[in-house]
DNA sequence: TAATCCAGTGCGCCTGGGCG
DNA sequence: CGCCCAGGCGCACTGGATTA
């Protein structure tokens, strides 16, 4: 079914304004409808804003009007306006989503929350772009290309007395963060975290960074220095008596499986690397997230086919590696379906949730609490240490 | 006719399919 | 089955085509 898009003269527009209603974010945009006939015998529901030329596919009835087109004074008016709604709507869905995804993760997002289709995400990127070039959002809603950053940038100090008071800030941040002891080392698990997109490692960091847990992203197959240096820390703290646990998050397609059913082999093939030296058979590989249960717990949308990049579907008896028996173990066990890791990133809340009840498993949920208070000593000690040796290298008379 | 749209192109990073 | 590398992506730029 292929869509008119008419151009709708702005007299045509019988119908009053309607308040569109995003009930999870509590804001309205004012849209009108049009129902446009497609075929002699179809209707359909084009939701336009304020009339005028429909600028995309008004499928889902987010993208300002006129958008990514030359504009008139007018136009342009009514453009700003809708863009503005769409930018406030932006706005707070950053604010529950607590990161700045990538371009295509917002088309990810948008598509979730505004309805967007994947026919319109082009028409988003460009419209994302257009808005942070024009103020209308900043240009921090996305993430940072950390392949762009600037280095050595010159910071030039304030006068003296700013700069005196900022080393103290600085000398009393080193002691509120002193930290002399492991947050392991009162615990009978030492747990890292592997996970197969870097949108995964966006979600989840905070959390795991509150529970003194090192997140790595493994890109699919994990290189040798990602799992050398890994298993180096396993080692370490299986030595002093630790159950070490890795948690494996990885997609929910025939690839994502064999990838984590081959993570113990993959580690046990470096147990005589140099510097390594250490075999992986006490530990415990848990995957978890993406698993048959949470996606049925969840509603998590399923996508039924297992399409690859490259356009193939390894459900399809014509794929190469359709007869391999990771694909069909998938097939047999769970049909032809699959679930990405954005399903999880579109639902912040719940993919947050998720690694909270699975670390639960190994440890208590108030352990950095707990960390905060054994720190505490010692971070008085510091502290007192920090103040003796200034007295003495300033010749200051101790109060 | 000036403004600007837009398809085509280039670049480097990221991802994960599939080659060896 | 390890990991190379093709393709996808975001972004910027260019110049012929289109439009206010």
């Amino acid at each position: 079914m292929r869509l008119r898009t008419p151009k709708i003269p702005r007299s045509d527009h019988p119908e009053a304004p309607v308040k569109v209603h995003d009930p999870l974010l509590g804001i309205n945009f004012n849209m009108r409808r049009k129902m446009v006939s497609i075929a002699d015998t179809e209707v359909a529901e084009l939701w336009v804003s304020r009339g005028g030329t429909l600028a995309y596919s008004a499928k889902s009835g987010v993208l300002p009007a006129f958008a990514g087109k030359r504009r008139s004074v007018p136009q342009d008016e009514i453009y700003r306006r809708d863009a503005q709604s769409l930018a406030s709507a932006i706005l707070k869905l950053r604010e529950t989503i607590g990161f700045s995804p990538s371009v295509r993760g917002w088309c990810y997002i948008a598509e979730e929350h505004f309805h967007l289709t994947k026919g319109e995400f082009g028409s988003f990127s460009d419209l994302l772009v257009e808005m942070r070039k024009s103020g209308l959002l900043p240009l921090d809603i996305c993430a940072e290309d950390g392949a762009r950053q600037w280095y050595n940038d010159e910071e030039i100090d304030p006068t003296p007395e700013k700069h005196a008071q900022y080393v103290v800030e600085v000398m009393k941040h080193h002691c509120a963060t002193y930290r002399p002891i492991s947050f392991w080392s009162d615990k009978d698990v030492y747990i890292q975290l592997l996970v197969e997109k870097i949108d995964l490692v966006q979600l989840w960091k905070e959390i795991a960074g509150r529970f003194h847990i090192p997140i790595a992203n493994a890109r699919g197959w994990s290189d040798l220095h990602c799992r050398a240096t890994m298993m180096r820390r396993f080692r370490d703290w299986e030595d002093r008596g630790k159950k070490c646990v890795l948690l494996y998050c990885g997609d929910h397609d025939p690839a994502g499986l064999n990838i984590s059913e081959s993570m113990m082999s993959n580690l046990a093939e470096l147990k005589d690397a140099q510097k390594v030296n250490w075999h992986p058979r006490k530990l415990k590989i848990h995957r978890f997230g993406l698993n048959a249960d949470f996606i049925e717990a969840h509603g998590l949308p399923k996508l039924h086919n297992l399409e690859t990049s490259s356009g193939g579907d390894l459900s399809h008896s014509s794929h190469r590696d359709h007869t391999k028996p990771y694909v069909q173990s998938y097939l047999r066990k769970y049909g032809k379906w699959k679930v990405e890791a954005n399903a999880l990133v579109v639902r912040p809340d719940a993919g947050r949730k998720l690694l909270l009840d699975t670390i639960q498993k190994y440890l208590p949920l108030d352990a950095p609490d707990q960390f905060r208070e054994r720190l505490s000593t010692y971070q008085r000690d510091v502290s007192d240490a920090m103040r003796a040796t200034l007295c003495k290298e300033f010749n200051l008379t101790p109060l």
